[in-house]
DNA sequence: GTCTATAAATAGATAGAC
DNA sequence: GTCTATCTATTTATAGAC
């Protein structure tokens, strides 16, 4: 009983980091179940064991491609806003060359159109990345500026076709959260 | 064959029209050729007469769309940095209360899904966007910022499921905004 | 140019064997 | 729990009548 418990959680573990990164990178429409299962090494007829339906998926993937994305952040710049944003705003996350990419700029149109188990998922996962950044400036507002800053710049950057363009946006944004960071607040108490 | 040149321009408007609402609110997968026929009062039959592809009508309608955006905008707000934040960052904004809402933001993470003609689109009318923001700032750099807070924060504040953190990333966006502007700005030369 | 009808492909979800 | 097979629905795109 116990074997079997743990198996049918690796499956789902599979289904899941599948489903992280092709939904990360592809949105939720592009992707098919046929696609993330076949990435997980299993058949189409496996699916409904683990989850409920396509969008139940997409809700528990972003999830975790949320903590993925978060894991490795706070270790490579614990508390400096400025490597912060040189990595969040990099080319190489923009370009898919994270293993894990950021769900919150990748999928931020995507995620209206989903329903209320998707927003509520993406809205938790919002409220730790401004924790986060909240904990590298000095106040809640400048906060939010930066965290719009990283997520909405990345998604644009990420939507030119221009890359002298794109890149001109990237370093404008890592500017603008620098002014915001705790260095160069001019207000410390 | 003038009559029918100006019957075809006619129906092909109409196309566009229903496109360019259809899309900017529901992105490209969620609506069908079909719909937007119906909502254009024609038949799915007449749709290839007019374009190539459901994604050259995509690629037209992003284009219409954001022209549509920005002939009010700039009525309303010639000169002020402010109001132009205000309308764009608005709650009737967000929920979709505006005739014709902006696509950069409504659609930001569904253009690196497209194809090339698209993304054109998509950058050049990103490129008035900014124009329009360097006018009523003061460095390039920050009509880029400043675009990134609005297109970010309003994409942001439509895919969360709670209305206070909505508001409030919205209020946050309008006040690092005004802070750009150029009545704020202490480097005026 | 617009219509009806249909081809051809894809995908979400389910049934039943093992 | 996972497999193969299939149902059902949808959608892009095309063919041919008017």
């Amino acid at each position: 009983m116990a074997w079997q418990e743990t198996h049918k959680e690796q499956s789902k573990q599979k289904i899941l980091k599948s489903a992280a990164m092709l939904f990360t990178h592809h949105g939720f429409e592009k992707i098919s179940i046929d696609q993330v299962m076949k990435k997980a090494e299993l058949t189409r007829g496996a699916f409904y064991s683990h989850f409920s339906s396509k969008s139940d998926l997409y809700a528990q993937a972003i999830s975790k491609a949320g903590i993925e994305a978060y894991k490795r952040k706070p270790v490579n710049c614990p508390q400096d806003m400025k490597d912060f944003a040189r990595y969040y705003l990099s080319t190489e996350h923009r370009d898919n060359n994270y293993q894990q990419a950021c769900p919150l700029a990748f999928l931020v149109s995507d995620i209206n159109q989903q329903d209320n188990q998707v927003k509520q998922v993406y809205t938790k996962t919002l409220k730790v990345f401004i924790e986060q950044a909240k904990s590298l400036t000095t106040s809640r507002e400048k906060a939010l500026q930066s965290a719009v800053l990283m997520i909405g710049g990345l998604a644009l950057s990420r939507a030119l076709d221009n890359k002298d363009f794109s890149n001109e946006l990237l370093a404008a944004c890592k500017a603008g959260v620098n002014s915001l960071s705790k260095e160069e607040d001019s207000d410390v108490s």
